[in-house]
DNA sequence: ATGAAAGCGCTAACAA
DNA sequence: TTGTTAGCGCTTTCAT
């Protein structure tokens, strides 16, 4: 209950004004350097903190950004929070985290309560319920900068940083190839999902590079949950002529074929191959150890958070740029694609 | 860039003054029913959005709370996140996430940078690291509501809503015991950290409340790390007279030792029992699964936010409440620890 | 029941 | 180089 210090605190001090410690502070280059040094001091010594909220409200600018992630309970949202954080701290802007839960509705409030905090811009993923993206159209008709991480979408004309899911889904099914797997399966996720649609049309130029036909019964609709793999494993060992591997659109869906697969008695990789996308924490340490692909998470949210503040400093120069950066997907191969070695 | 609707706005609008308008929005009672709802409409069809930044400045209140973790890589502090986000929402509060890496000086900034935003209050999850605690004992004088949740502190009188961590850990021995394990190792984590401490007791107590002897040198002084669990494995099994089993810590340390201890090629839970603390997402999918003791992350973060808030509420009071709430750990037992029904 | 006026703490235009 | 003045948008006395 310390009476803060605030400007005229020091003002009255040093026998100067509210407006010179102000530029004092702000190293304004017309303050001389004798003032600065002495208001400097003084301001160590009373334990001076700038009031952000008064500076907000009069400069426009809350030095907060805001973060939509679906969820906290996949640590690939919390590996790009983590490289987010590290861009914002050395600005001194603050990070509000919002979750949608992968809800449309959550993420609308979500999108409210953040613009309601005043932040400079928001960083997006999108929940996986969306198919609606008015909410976003009217955050930027309002002008408040926004950038898509990993789950964006095209036509809004939104800058955005993604991995290159198509990319990704292509090394991943060529992997299985490469081990001499055959009949090479795909649980795909909700196509209306840009990630989700761009792994399967990966997979599928993958098997066309390397002369394998595509059989559309080998696709599974699936989801990213553990629950949808294990639907899939039932699924394709139900077929006349089962596959031999899969690669699976996401992390917690390949862990849940995975399990199905092993509560099957087949052997993992020596009966079947399995690839996942993302490289959750787990993957390591499931039996056998999950293949994946890596997306570069902390790079990712590196990138998104310079490209958003660099859209808030230049906000009103109409520039509109819209960048779109694409990172490199990075193949971890473990043990559940791994026939060549190990069986 | 859409210049925003502002109480003056709705006021011309009207012909009534910013001051009417504000009190019919906030609804006080000396407003006619008829002018609230005129007020109401206009502020609907005119889009209007309160500016919290003007309203913190004047009330004083920004309407966010901070929270500090030691990790988003641990998907126990990301669930405890979703329980103070529940709460905090239905109070249109915002919440505003630091994470400390478990790095004392992390941590301090943290502190500093939630006070620098005005965060009406601060929730933390005490970083492994911190060994000095003036940068709460600072915050407190400065009239900043505290609470602490799972990592917490005596001695500084700063209100907490941890789980019963010698319970869970008694509970934890206990049922390795139960199982037909005679020689119970544990992985400690570092003792100035509280729950590790009150592990470490609760794991004694157990063994001598089923007569068993205490052995220091099953006691391995470890982390809350899988490489801890990896290192402890190997110690354990160099021993003359090695354990049949081990309560960890925490599951990290637990999942490095049962990798460890199944790389030495013993059987789990057959030649060799687990239980770790947490329950952390993996636990369910390694093989064996891994028994833990479940923290009731997000009851424990509702309790911590509907604590935090009524000490925000209450600030003035002179109240100084200094709440203790403990949660009960709930025993999630799986193969690891199953010898009895698995061996 | 409503209006008038002041002020939260800071910053920015304009003066000097 | 520094001071003066005004105002960001809201809330809150005090007055009517």
């Amino acid at each position: 209950m310390a009476p803060r210090t605030t400007l005229s605190c020091i003002a009255k001090e040093l026998n100067l004004t509210a407006a010179t410690v102000s530029r004092a502070l702000n190293d304004h280059p017309k303050i001389s350097a004798h003032t600065k040094e002495s208001v400097l001091q003084a301001a160590k010594r009373m334990h001076y903190k700038k009031n952000r909220i008064a500076s907000s409200l009069r400069s426009g600018k809350s030095h907060m950004i805001g973060v939509i992630i679906p969820s906290t309970q996949m640590n690939f949202f919390g590996s790009v929070v983590h490289g987010i954080e590290s861009i914002a701290n050395t600005r001194g802007i603050n990070v509000l985290i919002v979750q949608s839960n992968e809800h449309y509705l959550q993420e609308v409030q979500g999108m409210e309560a953040l613009q309601a905090a005043r932040v400079d811009g928001i960083l997006v993923s999108i929940a996986k319920e969306t198919v609606d993206f008015s909410h976003f159209r009217d955050a930027e008709k309002r002008g408040i900068p926004l950038v898509f991480f990993d789950r964006s979408h095209d036509n809004l004309g939104i800058p955005s940083v993604v991995v290159d899911d198509y990319k990704g889904a292509f090394l991943a099914t060529e992997n299985l190839i490469r081990q001499g797997y055959r009949r090479i399966a795909h649980i795909a996720g909700p196509q209306h999902v840009k990630v989700c649609h761009d792994r399967l049309m990966g997979y599928m130029a993958a098997l066309q590079a390397n002369h394998l036909p595509f059989e559309p019964s080998l696709v599974f609709a699936g989801d990213i949950t553990l629950e949808a793999g294990r639907q899939a494993a039932g699924y394709f060992m139900s077929l006349p002529h089962p596959p031999d591997a899969a690669f699976a659109v996401e992390d917690f869906s390949a862990l849940g074929l995975l399990k199905g697969i092993k509560e099957m008695g087949l052997a993992i990789p020596g009966e079947f191959g399995i690839v996942g996308f993302a490289n959750e924490g787990f993957g390591e340490h499931t039996s056998p150890s999950l293949s994946s692909i890596d997306q570069q998470t902390v790079l990712m949210g590196k990138e998104a958070a310079s490209l958003l503040l660099q859209l808030i400093d230049e906000q009103g120069n109409g520039h509109k740029a819209s960048a779109r950066i694409v990172l490199d997907p990075l193949p971890v191969y473990r043990e559940s694609s791994g026939r060549k070695y190990n069986s």
